[in-house]
DNA sequence: ATGAAAGCGCTAACAG
DNA sequence: CTGTTAGCGCTTTCAT
């Protein structure tokens, strides 16, 4: 075909009205210039249907419109569904995603963290896996930076949404013990990448607590990844009578093991959600799960860094508290 | 603290090398300087931590190393896991995806693209929400595009991955018409947004040919768009023995209303989705629903925009044949 | 109120 | 094999 029709640039708004490119900049962003002008101006740029070309801005070292955002993995229904907030929440600001996923590697975390950096997002959202990464330091001093539910070592930020895991992982164990559980395996995907999360620290401590015989079992995310463990589990002479799992993904692999093995949920074997998402109430048997509002968590972290981009507000923070919802999955203890 | 620590550019290297920006230029990507250059540019590079600005490298009309992925509505639960295959298939190109939803708003869509493109993406992936859309040739003559399970007016193509939408829609409605229902409910969240999508005219047509009443009902994406319509379609007097949800999320939400409404299904009603996520499977009842290998799209989507970065393959195309899978929600018709 | 010029970091002619 | 120069589209001094 033809040559490529190109964008229209500042430059030919420029020409067609006989001002200058900077008279023209200043014009579209209503500053200086007479209002004559502006309109003039406007009315050009409508006409050609322009729009500040972004990469250029970028490249001058403005705004890109654009925010980063980085999650653990993708596979995880749950982030999925934040992904899907996210994006809700920003575009009411007339922002815009790129997307990451770490996919359960905390190595890659700050590289890809990088990357995002280096295409000029404006800000960062990072939902990270574990505290095992680097130096974010220096990532985070030119890039406003939010964590959603995960700490960042060194890390600079804009704001943070703390999800009160202690809590949650209390509100399981209690609810457990109290249904005569004794034996529970915890199916955490984050336990071989990265051990020492608060989360699998408050399994192992609340479980002594109530001198519960808690085993923690690295898990990949995933129905697929989790179902052929959970029949490994399950399949074991001594098996627990609760299965804990650090994620609703993760229990519904467990869900769909139960069901290949012909083992009753709960009445085999209770199984204990952590992030309540939406299907959890559809399944079957409906999953008892821990609900952090994901609106809320959403709103917040686009909040805080919102605020953070237009005045300069202080690091901001936010505790979400766990709610539990008591559903079918979790009964009392067999035998 | 301190001044922002930059990150480090190509005059950085030239300086420490004594060589030229070019000189530079050319060895980091192997080209044309002698190989004791390239090795010691690369030596000061890694030393530096150096990594190509993608911002300037766009700017000057090169690859960003980023695609453009324009999905129908991330509300959908289908298209998130569509997200996360086409992010998953992406990376093992070395590939970034740069996300945008168009919240269902087919209006919206051609923007959004146009924005993807502002921002330099070598290419663009587009799940179209439907036929509605203005002039996409424009933009895709200078973006090389692929789309998925839907048309784009106008457009030149790198490929295209369709939905045998008419074979799907026939599984099903002759599945239902085998079990005795005559009247069934369509829920379409295109429908009014696009109301002459295949999908929906492949409704109408073979309706007619297999003499079934079906009324088409617009709907919004997500349960909690679904489920309020639900509860009114089945309050009716003449309430239809079947609803046929164009997606599995619209589904999600019907089941859910049922369970309100105290109706058995498939008992009282019959539920049939339309896109089969992994969790249909696992919903109570286990949704009878039409699985189009998710993998599959995703491989060939991306696999068709890199042959057509890589060489200049012509316009590719991979028809997706569906497949039903019958389990539990669909059963004989009630009376 | 408007314009000229420099520069963000990179690549691609076009010399030498 | 290597260097000079120009330019992608925009914003921002600094003049006028």
């Amino acid at each position: 075909m033809g040559t490529a029709p190109k964008r229209p640039t500042i430059k030919q708004i420029a020409e067609e009205t006989g001002l200058s490119v900077t008279a023209v900049s200043y014009a579209l962003r209503g500053e200086r210039v007479s209002a004559a002008t502006i309109a003039r101006v406007q009315a050009v740029a409508d006409e050609l249907g322009y729009s500040a070309d972004p990469v250029a801005r970028a490249l001058r070292g403005g705004r890109t419109g654009t925010i980063g955002l980085l999650v653990g993995s993708l596979a995880d229904f749950w982030q999925q569904t934040l992904a899907h907030a996210v994006q809700r929440e920003l575009r009411t600001h007339g922002l815009h995603v790129l997307l990451a996923d770490a996919d359960g590697d905390p190595a890659e975390e700050l590289a890809l963290a990088g990357r995002l950096a280096a295409q000029r997002v404006d800000g960062l959202l990072v939902a990270p896996i574990g505290p095992a990464g680097g130096d974010w330091a220096k990532l985070t001093e030119r890039t406003p930076t939010v964590t959603i539910a995960g700490r960042l070592p060194g890390a600079e930020l804009a704001g943070e949404v703390v999800f009160d895991q202690t809590a949650g992982v209390g509100e399981v164990l209690r609810h457990l013990h109290a249904l005569g559980h004794r034996r529970i395996a915890v199916l955490s995907w984050a336990i071989a990448a990265s051990p020492d999360r608060p989360t699998e620290r408050a399994v192992r401590e609340q479980a002594a607590a109530l001198a519960l015989d808690c085993e923690i079992v690295p898990c990949a995310y995933s129905l697929d990844g989790s179902r052929p463990l959970a029949l490994e589990v399950l399949a074991r002479e001594d098996r627990p009578t609760a299965i804990f799992c650090l994620s609703d993904s993760i229990a519904y692999g467990v869900l769909h093991g139960c069901r290949e093995l012909g083992l009753s949920v709960p009445g085999d074997v209770s199984i204990v959600g952590f992030d309540d998402h939406p299907l959890s109430r559809l399944v079957d048997p409906p999953l008892t799960s821990v609900n952090w509002s994901i609106d809320r968590t959403a709103r917040a972290a686009v909040g805080f860094l919102v605020d953070h981009l237009a005045g300069t507000r202080g690091e901001q923070r936010v505790v979400i508290a766990p709610t539990l919802s008591v559903r079918v999955s979790s009964g009392p203890a067999a035998g």
